[in-house]
DNA sequence: CACACATTTTCGTGAGAGGAATATTTATTG
DNA sequence: CAATAAATATTCCTCTCACGAAAATGTGTG
């Protein structure tokens, strides 16, 4: 017997309805779809209707069929459509220490995006700014100089970066950001995150 | 009996190694994790080395104690590790047309990296530019204005962009940008598209 | 070596996936 | 609106294979 909250579990994958969608979308009948993957129609009607969980085995024939992965029916689901706008003044800055004092000031482009997919900061680098601590997380990062001079430092490599270049890398690196525009010069960065791992 | 090239399609996804490397990094013993999944050690010994394919229900029951979920096993695998400096001087810009003329120019910031997850442009409307045509694509998108002013026409509505102000959306909607700053004011922003569905 | 601990192997069982056949619904046509 | 065909749903049965229990093998440790 298959327990209560094992089985929901697994029906909010909505393998079936997914099933069900790829059949439709190639405008195929059961019986058809049986004859591509050597499966009868009345199975392939039970799992469309969730009244059974389909083995691996089976699913990937199905997969095969349509070209797709088995990520497809276990990818998250689509994101529900958003649109924010987040003016100047809305904007709320906080401080990253480094060794000693601040080492520069992030400001989130769209904190009131909900499981936002980028996350997108402006970095103010003070001119005197002391280095950050390293730090390394999931998703890829790009960084964009909008003035001054900007040293990166990734995995120990130190890569100075002018106004106008931009640098793009995996976050699991460690990383660190500090001002390389002297004592004098402050600068500024747009830092953008994407972490496709943190999606629903 | 499991065909062979079914078989070699699940191992594919390396289902066992994925289990194993989660247990490992949570320091676990196959016993403790069967206290935990309420499968026997033996049979996640088997799922481990690849020997049995496991039932869905019993994969749910494994990924619920990691707290991951399916996608874990089956969505695309990490991306290799990249790194790329792209220099001002570096930057190709392609121009985007309006119903008469170019509309702006979109010059990308990260184009050398391959399957990026992130793409960025830098664009940069000229004095006298004319209505993008809008476009839709998947993915979310970010623009930040970092001078003069962009209208954001989004799904029919127009949105004023200050010089500092950033606007995200869901690139599904139909989108497109604008100088507003009038006819004598050019305008720059950044633009930032993540698109987690083409991951590999 | 003895003991504890972890993993692997063997063997038996039953849950449930899947097939074949039948029933039901839906669509089509004269 | 029958009559027929096509598609989908249901029933029942069978047989596979995932899974558990327990024994065997391996792997340190004092």
């Amino acid at each position: 017997m298959l327990s209560e909250t094992l089985s929901d579990q697994i029906d909010a994958y909505r393998i079936g309805p997914k099933v069900l969608q790829l059949r439709r979308d190639k405008r195929l009948g059961l019986a058809q779809l049986g004859d591509h993957t050597g499966l009868s129609a009345g199975m392939l009607s039970k799992i469309e209707r969730g009244l059974v969980v389909p083995t691996l085995p089976t699913l990937v024939r199905i997969a095969l069929v349509f070209g797709v992965g088995l990520d497809h029916f276990f990818g998250p689901e689509e994101a529900h459509p958003i649109a924010v706008h987040v003016t100047a003044q809305d904007r709320i800055s906080l401080p990253i220490d480094g060794e000693m004092g601040v080492s520069y000031l992030f400001e989130s482009l769209d904190f009131p995006v909900p499981d936002r997919v980028i996350e997108a900061y402006l970095a103010t680098f003070p001119t005197h700014s002391t280095p950050a601590v390293a730090h390394a997380h999931p998703g890829v990062e790009l960084i964009y100089v909008l003035a001054g001079e900007v040293a990166l430092t990734l995995h120990g490599k130190r890569n100075i970066l002018a106004a106008g270049d931009a640098f793009y890398f995996d976050a699991d690196f460690d990383h660190s950001y500090e001002n390389a525009g002297g004592p004098d010069h402050a600068a500024r960065a747009l830092v953008v995150v994407c972490d496709q791992s943190r999606r629903i």
